[in-house]
DNA sequence: CGAATTGTGGGATGGACGCCCACTAAAAAA
DNA sequence: TTTTTTAGTGGGCGTCCATCCCACAATTCG
């Protein structure tokens, strides 16, 4: 039977040190399985940065692409040109390699900074998303349970549908 | 052979000690049937945890993976995972694995503190909820007990119909 | 070339928590 | 009632780890 990989789960507060450095919970870090602590750091939405195990990413990233080509070849893209460029544009600034510490430290790279919103020595949550880690500003780590707890039950049927 | 679990009943008065540690009846303890300790705690509502048996949550929630899993490799790739990261981020803020010390007391957990909206040194309630062990606010338990007595002998009746 | 900035590593410290024992009050037994 | 047992609570101690702080290297800038 095929193991399924655990779901990372769990809440975690953790400061942001004045070098930028961020350092993981162990219990969310060694479930991302990285050995040599090299994985992807992802701009997933403002206030918020997904740290994903580097093959998991790349083989989302590959159906992603897969996708945008097979709607290429039905021509489904023609007048989107633009948008084809866009997506480029942002392809290129949206993930970075990261390498963590021996701590299981992250240091936040500097593009990433400003996305994640959050100054040297203030907090951030670190939150597990169930196939990635996930830092995120507080602020936006609050509203986004606020607008997204109401749907919990829903969800949860959906998926065990 | 599956046994019928003990419907867990029962109103008990606890301190949450200067560590923020509550003493759980054994009477409601050893209904939940764990060896060793294990349970998940859940924000069930404003000034209300509930406390499951680990196994039982666990069970459930590997078949939904499991599910979800078998529909990833059946083609539908990214919104899935976003599904699955979704319902990743929402059960981190609500639920949390927690261990039981050898006098059955359960230590709640940091974002679990102000949820529950009692301060060490004060007093909580311990109820037996039917399948689970709830934690509660006196007041929350004092208004919803004011708000759902009156509709008792009418579930009852429809329980036992 | 020197100074400031930034990445990287690691020692030191304090706090949180697990483990375990002590005290006390209440219940049960004698 | 007195004695014994049991359960709730407090807290000491050791360990682990997040954070603070410093050292050093690499890079950039004046």
């Amino acid at each position: 039977m095929p193991m399924a990989p655990a779901l990372i789960t769990g809440e975690f507060r953790r400061l942001l040190d004045d070098r930028f450095r961020i350092s993981l919970p162990q219990e969310l870090e060694e479930k991302l399985a990285v050995e040599s602590g090299q994985c992807m750091l992802i701009k997933e939405r403002v206030g918020c940065l997904g740290l994903w195990n580097a093959q998991m990413w790349q083989a989302k990233l590959e159906a992603d692409v897969e996708l945008v080509k097979s709607k290429l070849a039905a021509g489904k893209l023609h007048e989107k040109i633009g948008e084809l460029q866009l997506l480029g544009r942002l392809l290129s600034t949206r993930d970075a390699s990261v390498t963590l510490d021996d701590r299981r430290r992250l240091l936040v790279p500097d593009g990433f900074r400003q996305f994640l919103g959050v100054e040297p020595g203030s907090e951030v949550m670190v939150v597990g998303a169930g196939v990635s880690i996930e830092i995120w500003n507080p602020r936006a780590w609050l509203a986004y349970v606020r607008k997204r707890m109401p749907k919990f039950r829903k969800l949860l049927n959906h998926l065990s549908r």
